[in-house]
DNA sequence: GCCAACGTTGGC
DNA sequence: GCCAACGTTGGC
């Protein structure tokens, strides 16, 4: 089991609208990121455990927690010509793209900012620190514990 | 809305 | 295979 970030604008799709899908259940589609493709593709697994973080507004934060319950296949939109995430070299025989579906699990009881994040000594060394513009993260156990807490979560 | 960082593309 | 041009992301 293991946990990753993923990173997502709340007003194009929120944590909110996740919990408010049928059975709080969601294709994540569209990542167009080769390296954060790699992760669904190979590496994100059912049961593995999510940081849902909102970027891209004044105060970008995590604010809850997901699950994956379908691991990596191809990410259809990419072969859909009418729709934005259309990749014109993408075919059945090659996806090229790969998504995985996620499901809600539960908020944080505040929500931990970048901001908190940058500030905290054991969290430096997040991509999300780092390197900012990478979708999909890896997260490790003691970045997980560190952030759930922070967050006002009890132990796993 | 600006702009830095950085990933991707394509000419050579 | 290099690298300049270009597009996108995302913090501010």
């Amino acid at each position: 089991m293991a946990f990753w970030l993923f990173k997502t604008e709340p007003g194009c799709f929120s944590f909110d609208d996740l919990k408010n899908r049928p059975d709080m259940t969601e294709h994540w589609d569209g990542v167009r990121n080769f390296q954060a493709r790699n992760f669904l593709r190979d590496s994100i697994k059912p049961g593995d455990l999510i940081l849902f973080y909102h970027s891209n507004i004044p105060e970008p934060a995590v604010v809850g927690i997901a699950e994956v319950v379908r691991g990596g296949y191809p990410d259809f939109t990419a072969l859909d010509p009418g729709g934005e995430h259309f990749d014109p070299k993408a075919s059945p025989g090659n996806p090229i793209w790969y998504m995985v579906d996620v499901r809600y699990r539960e908020p944080l009881r505040k929500q931990v900012t970048l901001e908190a994040i940058k500030g905290h000594p054991f969290l430096g060394d997040m991509p999300l620190v780092k390197r900012s513009r990478l979708s999909i993260q890896p997260v490790t156990a003691a970045e997980w514990q560190t952030i759930r807490t922070m967050g006002g979560l009890e132990s796993p």
